[in-house]
DNA sequence: GCGATCAGCT
DNA sequence: CACAGCTGATCGC
């Protein structure tokens, strides 16, 4: 959960990813992706009224983040206040005070980040120094040295202080398995079961938020069908999305949740209630989408782990690993890294010392900052800021002792070596039979796939090596233009918005000082189905489609450790999942790339 | 009654 | 395995 307090040293005008406290008086915002840790203060009383008394100020984001914002009725009043921008389309703002008219010039330009659909770093260009601001993010080693806009004339931008998403900034995350090999491991499960016969059906045992739809559109891809969730409104300008997920429960693969389900979790049901007309047939393989994470020794790499008869967790995760930040951080060496998150069971001190070591040069007691080269005149003047005195920016003080850490070797790998097949687990799951299982072996599922145990993946124990060299991995495929850029998690060209009839290949959006917010349009072509909420007691909207008995939705039930417990069996022929992150990155070509719905 | 915060629980 | 969030209790205004 981030814990950035909403500025940046360099240009404390501007907040990010927090709406609350001082950040109330910022003169223009930032929006990473739409997670409520990242709106913090966003719907409040007090924001409502800053906003109504400033015709200049703005809110900067990607479409995609946009339409997902503005699908929630509580924030609609930020609508005129939104410019959506381009990825990659570095746009030079004016932050103006509007008491004094003071006016501070900024170039800032939005990067992919492969959290979630929208969601972006903002790199910022100005007479104080560039700072990259990363958001929440899951990018590939490697990433970093595709990314056009880090790079000018051949070489890395001088990049003054990066403020990471360091959630798996620990060693003990050292590693996480690809996204391409979660994914497929993910779907072999599916697919495997949804095979047997019609009344198999999956279970998707999704957190409610945002960053699955891409496992959804490539589970409705590769199985020609849709995945039922509760909630289509949001995703009803991103047809990509929209295509393969359906309000309709009468399909094999559900991520659907149900708060009556809380009180009656059974295995054998679906949180929607019945899929099948006879919902006693039903045979439900729940898969609970979690994050594996694996030591720097460790081998073990599966992805999939049996929690239960017909339950597992699968690895997924919308965050880079240890290795990944670790890649990301070296390859642009700034000279400061300030933590927006601190690792469960650390604290923001021994993290801020770890992030010393991928920093340019370690700070010294008066150390001063100095371009390496003047690209742009500072053109207006900007507040100097007390560099030393500033901690308060934060949520918590960051001032750490040094020490010096050993570097860990370069040449880290940056996707797992080959994944290892673990020899067959025990059986300690020992769990009763359970009777509903009694008569149907084949609703086991006969151990396609080993498992592992996640608590044995950490930093330490562990033996022998198993992870090195490795680099580049797969991904290959060249999509992008650009000098420096071969693949990236281009989640913008996936998730698009869909395009208005009429305008459809409009790609510049605002390119100078902003405009006045756009209008959106409430499209003509939006389906019935996407009717307005008519309360706004909550964030989410409900879609009652038909006699679904979904009316709600954002519970968690748990379909886990349920029913017999066979012993598994033997890992089916060819259960590697090596090959599968060759197959390239969580990209889709999908045209409309810039697809507007701004008129 | 509302908002902020925290504990508890996924 | 811990992604992000909901619910409910409590407190202050």
């Amino acid at each position: 959960m981030s814990s950035f307090a909403g500025r940046m040293r360099e240009y404390p005008h501007i907040s990010l990813d927090r709406f609350d406290h001082e950040n109330l008086h910022a003169r223009a915002y930032f929006l990473s992706h739409c997670h409520k840790d990242h709106m913090r203060g966003m719907k409040s009383p007090k924001m409502k009224r800053r906003l109504q008394s400033s015709r200049r100020v703005k809110l900067y984001c990607s479409l995609v983040t946009k339409e997902l914002l503005l699908s929630s009725r509580r924030h609609l009043f930020w609508e005129e206040f939104i410019v959506p921008l381009e990825l990659e389309s570095p746009t030079q703002i004016s932050l103006v005070d509007e008491t004094s008219g003071e006016s501070e010039e900024l170039t800032v330009t939005l990067l992919p980040a492969g959290h979630c659909p929208g969601s972006v770093m903002f790199l910022f260009e100005g007479g104080c120094g560039n700072a990259l601001y990363t958001g929440d993010f899951r990018l590939a080693s490697g990433d970093a040295a595709r990314m056009e806009h880090l790079h000018s004339g051949g070489r890395v931008k001088d990049i003054r202080s990066v403020y990471v998403d360091s959630t798996f900034f620990d060693p003990r995350f050292y590693q996480i398995p690809s996204r391409e090999a979660c994914v497929s491991a993910i779907l072999r499960l599916v697919g495997d079961w949804i095979a047997r016969s019609a009344r198999h059906v999956v279970w998707l045992n999704c957190k409610a938020a945002y960053g699955y739809e891409y496992l959804f559109t490539r589970l409705g891809e590769e199985f020609n069908t849709r995945v039922h969730v509760n909630n289509l409104l949001m995703f009803r300008r991103m047809p990509e999305i929209l295509s393969y997920v359906t309000g309709e429960h009468r399909t094999q693969i559900h991520a659907c949740r149900h708060p009556k389900n809380e009180a009656n979790p059974r295995g054998d049901r679906l949180p929607c209630g019945r899929a099948s007309p006879d919902a006693a047939d039903l045979r439900v393989l729940s898969i609970k989408p979690s994050t594996m994470w694996f030591g720097e020794r460790t081998r073990k790499t599966d992805v999939v782990a049996r929690s239960g008869s017909n339950a597992f967790r699968a690895c997924f995760s919308f965050h880079s690993s240890y290795c990944e930040i670790k890649d990301f951080l070296s390859y642009l060496r700034p000279v400061q890294v300030f933590p927006n998150v601190v690792p469960i069971g650390r604290t923001l001190s021994e993290v801020t010392r770890m992030l010393r070591t991928v920093c340019r040069k370690p700070p010294q007691e008066n150390f001063t900052y100095r371009p390496l080269g003047v690209l742009k005149r500072s053109a207006a003047t900007t507040t100097p800021h007390d560099w030393d005195s500033d901690n308060d920016l934060f949520d918590a003080s960051a001032a750490a002792p040094l020490r010096k850490k050993p570097t860990p070797s370069r040449g880290v790998p940056n996707e797992p070596g080959p994944y290892a097949v673990a020899p067959p687990a025990p059986t300690e799951d020992s769990l009763q039979p359970d009777p509903r299982d009694d008569n149907d072996k084949n609703d086991r599922t006969e151990l396609k796939y080993n498992y592992v145990d996640c608590t044995e993946s950490n930093d330490d124990s562990e033996d022998d090596e198993g992870s090195e060299e490795d680099e580049e991995s797969g991904t290959k495929t060249s999509t992008q233009t650009g000098s420096a850029s071969v693949e990236l998690p281009k989640w913008e060209d996936f998730f698009t918005v869909e395009p208005l009839p009429d305008s459809q290949n409009s790609q510049s959006q605002p390119c100078s000082a902003p405009s006045p917010a756009p209008t959106r349009l409430a499209g003509s072509q939006t389906p019935e189905a996407f009717s307005e909420p008519e309360d706004d007691a909550d964030d989410s909207f409900v879609l009652s489609l038909s006699a679904s008995d979904c009316s709600s939705q954002n519970r968690d039930a748990d379909g886990e450790d349920r029913g017999a417990g066979d012993a598994p069996s033997e890992p089916p022929p060819g259960s590697r999942v090596s090959s599968d992150y060759e197959k390239g990155a969580a990209v889709q070509e999908v045209g409309q790339r810039g697809g507007r719905f701004l008129s």
